[in-house]
Formats: C-alpha cells, structure tokens, sequence
RNA sequence: GGUACUAUGGCCGAGUGGCUAGGCAGAGGUCUGCAAAACCUCCUACAGCGGUUCGAAUCCGCUUGGUACCUCCA
C-alpha cells in the first residue's frame, strides 16, 4: 500500500508490481512441512524467506492472512521398495500412532521456528483435518470431467485438460516431452497415461491411514491438500503462493489443474519460490552423510560441524542471500556470518547509547533519510534482504563515528536513524538482539564493580590482576574492551 | 536426455550496458602496558569461446560445470 511493491512472478519469469486482488487484504498460502522427522535447514529456508515476505508486507500496510499447512497425511516413502506412507513406516518403527508422530514433528518443527524467530502463520490447517474439503474437489473434478475411477483410486487426466489448457505453465514442461521421458514402471496400469496424477488413493490392506470415500476406503493424493486448504482460508483465487522452488513440478502444476478444473479458476496470481541449499556445495541428503538439523546446527553436535551457530546466526545467514539464488553452506560461510551478524548488533547496541547533541553533522542528516530510503528501496525490490544488510553495514561507520565523538547528531535525527535501523534489522529482516537480551541491570552493575576494581589495578601497575581479570571474563564469554574513556565490555 | 535455476575476487554473496556492492579472511597504519575492539588505507573479480555495441561481467548464441525437478508421495 505505501510501498511500491516489485514480486518475482515463476509464471510469468519476471518481476511483477505487486497489486493484491483486495487491498488492503492479502492472501498468501506457502507449503509447509511433512512432519515424519525432524526439522532441517531444508525447512528453514522456506520458512524464513515467507516469513520476511510476511512481515514486509505487513509493514507496507497490507492486512496479511499467511496459510502454511502442515502435510500428516499421505506421503510414500521415496526409495521404498513398496511404496510405503512415511508417517506410517516412522509410526510402525517407533511404535507409535501415526498421529502420535506427526504430532512430535510437528512440536519439533514448531520449537525450531520460535528459535529462528519465525512468526506463527495467521492459520497452520492439517491436511488429515481437512479430508471432506479434499473430496468435495474430487467430486467436483470428477463433475467437471476432468478426472477418472480406476480400481477405486481417482487419477485427474492431465491429456483431457491439456486439450483446453496449458499443463506445464509454471514449471516450462511440454506434455509431449513428459511423455516421451517418463519411464514405463510397473504398476501404473490403473493410470492412462504416466503424467496422470491421483486426485484420490485407495488404501492398501496394510495402509492404516484411511477415511471413507463415494471411491474406496483410501487418501486423498498428491497436490489436493494445498488445493483444498488455500481455497478453503483464502478463496478460491487468491494473491501469493509460495513454496520450495523443488515443489514447482509436478506439485504447484498438478495444484494449478485441480484449482482450474475444480473452481474454473487460477488459484493464485503470484507464485513465488525460494531456491534449494546445498551443503559444501552437495544436495543435503540422508545417503550423502552431510544431513544436518537444525537441533544439531544450534548444539554443533555434527561431525561436519566445527562449532555451534546460533538460530540468529542461521537466520541471518540466509538473510544474507537472496531468496532466489542457491545458498551454500559451510563452516567457514557461517563463521563469517556470525561475526558479521554481531558487528551489526554491536554497532545497534552503541547506537542505543549514543548521547544526541544540539546539531547534526550535515553530511549525517543527509545519510539519515537516504538510508531510510535506500532500505525501502532493497525491500521493494523483490525482497532483497542482501542488499538491505549491506545498507545496515554502511551505518556502522557513522555510528563508530559518533562513538569517538567524531560526528555530533541532534535527538531528531538520533531518533528517526535508531527507528530506521530497529525497523529494519529487528521488525523486517526478524533479526533479534541476543546479546542485550542476556544482559540484565545486576550484570550491569556487576560489571561495573569488576571494570572498576580492574582499572584500579592498572592503575597501579598490577597488569597481572587486570589481565587475570580481563582473562577469567574472556572464559565467561565476556570480552572487554580498553578504550581511551575506560573499558567497556559485552557478553557473546 | 528434458525443464528450470545457477556459474562473480582467498571464502560467502549483491548488482547494473560505460560509474562503489556488502560481509569474512589477509596486508599496512592509528590507538594501546599487552591484547581485543574501533577507525583509516590496500587487495578490484565477474567459467570458456564467439557475436551485437563506440563500449559488456551486465544483451545474444554456443560450450563446460553445479543444483533441483522430471516414477509412486506432500
């Protein structure tokens, strides 16, 4: 609203001023979690880059509804022989109920978002809560023609809708090319042609997780719950839709024919996808042996890990990249954020002390307001949180600057800069304030007492009880600082 | 093989047809009892080969590399 919005559309290959369909009102349904294991940096990355998306567009004035789904139902196994639902094979291997698993995860995965700063969406449906939703759009597909009963299962035919629409829009395939790659494999007689996707399953003996159906006793499948859950939170045409950029095809396609032959309707204007992570520059995976999560990031309990990164230092490191753009992590990358992640918050937590004089510096009173705008600028310009910490870091220098009393600023103007900063680093980017939030008025003054028994030290001579001092603090992760004005210090 | 994304200095990672990314690391300096921090200065890249252009890392083509997806599943 009082921002001039520009959105990477995977539609169209382009940047797209961003116009909701009712303003102030925006609709964005993002794909969450499967909940059979734990949360990973593969959940992160999704999470975050909606989540600044979120919270920019709250911060424009918009009046966000943000759906992210958590999947509990209906995902086979991979590289299973027999095609085997994961939450099940979790649930049989754990003697669990599989509800009982997708809850855990589900905790798991929410434990992980709160560390990381994630907002809560505004709804987080089920898609096992949400299975009547998922038939009606089978019935309806099934109404319009669209779909087809093969051996209790419902399969949506892809060539039928093909002849009036175009599959493969969103991701750039051609049917006929889908055709001529797909293997032949076994067991898909009940479908007419390979790229042919199921609208409804029906269950296997051995299948515990089943609901009744006019089809069979079964799940529903692949792309439905998406379809069901968006439509269902925020109409049948709504503003953003948003995901992995590995769930483009078959997923969002399939989801674009359901909605279309379903609700003669594109679901949504805007689909937006983040790029994958790669891990020393590998795919993250089980058989890889470099799967980290995000527990073991934030203990550093990993064998390829040197060390513990905090959820913030993770948080920003992503930030660092543009949400578009693959993301490879290694120790050293990391390191490298964490260091620059406290310089900013260094240079915040000075700002916070900084003493307003009569006047403002001119070249400063002019940097001020530019800088305000060059942070507007990054944002609008699909989201560009990289650009946006590069312009925090250019405030480093003034900040340094009024610290040694180099620069003068007037309250005004010291005012409108911490506002700009806090906006931006803790509303914006979601960044939060580790440091100053482990320091309480006791430690304050418990400091003070030491600082000042050490400085008496030194001014005595007696290097050796100030640097013992200075050293048995260091263990603590309490680093001082001698400046000319006396030592400060801060707490890591 | 197909589709998509991508290839930037020691590392991470932005970006635009001609002009500074930013961070980390490194070098020198200021400061300091020492150290750290801070500040100043330096390190100037754009996979390869062609083409368009007065001019391209930025546009086009080809080649090569990386990643994801292309079967059941969300």
């Amino acid at each position: 609203m009082n921002q001039p919005i520009q959105i990477y559309n995977t539609l169209s290959r382009t940047k797209e001023k961003f116009q909701p369909i009712n303003p102030p009102f925006v609709g964005m349904y993002v794909c969450g979690p499967t909940v059979y294991g734990e949360p990973h940096l593969g959940h992160a990355r999704p999470a975050i880059t909606f989540d600044l998306i979120f919270r920019y567009l709250k911060y424009a004035g918009y009046k966000v509804r943000y759906v992210r789904n958590i999947t509990d139902v209906g995902h086979l196994e991979n590289d299973a022989d027999e095609g085997e639902d994961k939450i099940e094979k979790k649930a049989r291997l754990e003697k669990l109920e599989p509800m009982e698993v997708a809850q855990f995860y589900t905790n798991s995965y929410h434990e992980a978002m709160r560390l990381l700063n994630v907002l809560p969406p505004s709804i987080e449906p089920k898609a096992s809560g949400h299975i009547i939703e998922q038939m009606d759009i089978v019935k309806k597909i099934l109404d319009a023609g669209f779909a087809y009963i093969s051996n209790g299962s419902v399969y949506f035919n892809v060539k039928k809708y093909s002849e009036t629409h175009q599959y493969g829009k969103l991701s750039g395939r051609v049917l006929d090319d889908l055709l001529a790659n797909t293997r032949e494999l076994d067991g898909q007689d009940e479908k007419q042609n390979p790229y042919d996707f199921a609208l409804w399953k029906k269950a296997s003996p051995e299948h515990i997780m089943r609901w009744k159906s006019p089809w069979s006793d079964g799940f529903p499948g692949w792309h439905l719950e998406c379809s069901a859950m968006s439509a269902k939170y925020l109409g049948e045409h709504f503003d953003i839709h948003g995901g992995g950029m590995d769930l483009m095809f078959p997923h969002h396609e399939s989801e674009i024919a359901q909605s279309v032959a379903a609700n003669r309707v594109e679901p949504c204007n805007y689909w937006v996808h983040n790029n994958m992570i790669t891990i020393n520059g590998q795919k993250m995976g089980k058989s890889l042996n470099n799967f980290i999560n995000l527990a073991e990031f934030f203990s550093g309990k990993h064998p390829l890990l040197t060390q513990a990164y905090s959820p913030m230092t993770i948080r920003f490191f992503i930030l660092q990249a543009h949400y578009r753009g693959t993301l490879d992590f290694s120790n050293e990358a990391l390191q490298a954020a964490e260091k620059a992640y406290k310089r900013l918050l260094t240079a915040y937590n000075i700002l916070l002390k900084i003493v307003p004089a009569q006047q403002t510096d001119a070249e400063l009173a002019q940097f001020i307001p530019a800088f305000a705008a060059k942070c507007h600028e990054a944002m609008n310009d699909d989201f560009n949180s990289p650009i946006l910490i590069a312009n925090l870091f250019e405030t480093t220098r003034w900040i340094n600057g009024l610290n040694e009393n180099k620069f003068s600023i007037n309250k005004t103007d010291l005012d409108a800069f911490t506002h700009t900063f806090h906006t931006f680093m803790f509303d914006i980017l979601g960044l939060t304030n580790e440091t100053a939030a482990d320091t309480t008025l006791t430690t304050e003054g418990l400091m003070d007492l030491i600082l000042s028994i050490r400085q008496q030290a030194k001014t005595n001579k007696d290097f050796a009880t100030s640097d013992k001092i200075r050293d048995e603090l260091k263990k603590l992760n309490i680093t001082i600082k001698d400046t000319k004005d006396g030592a400060t210090w801060n707490m890591e």
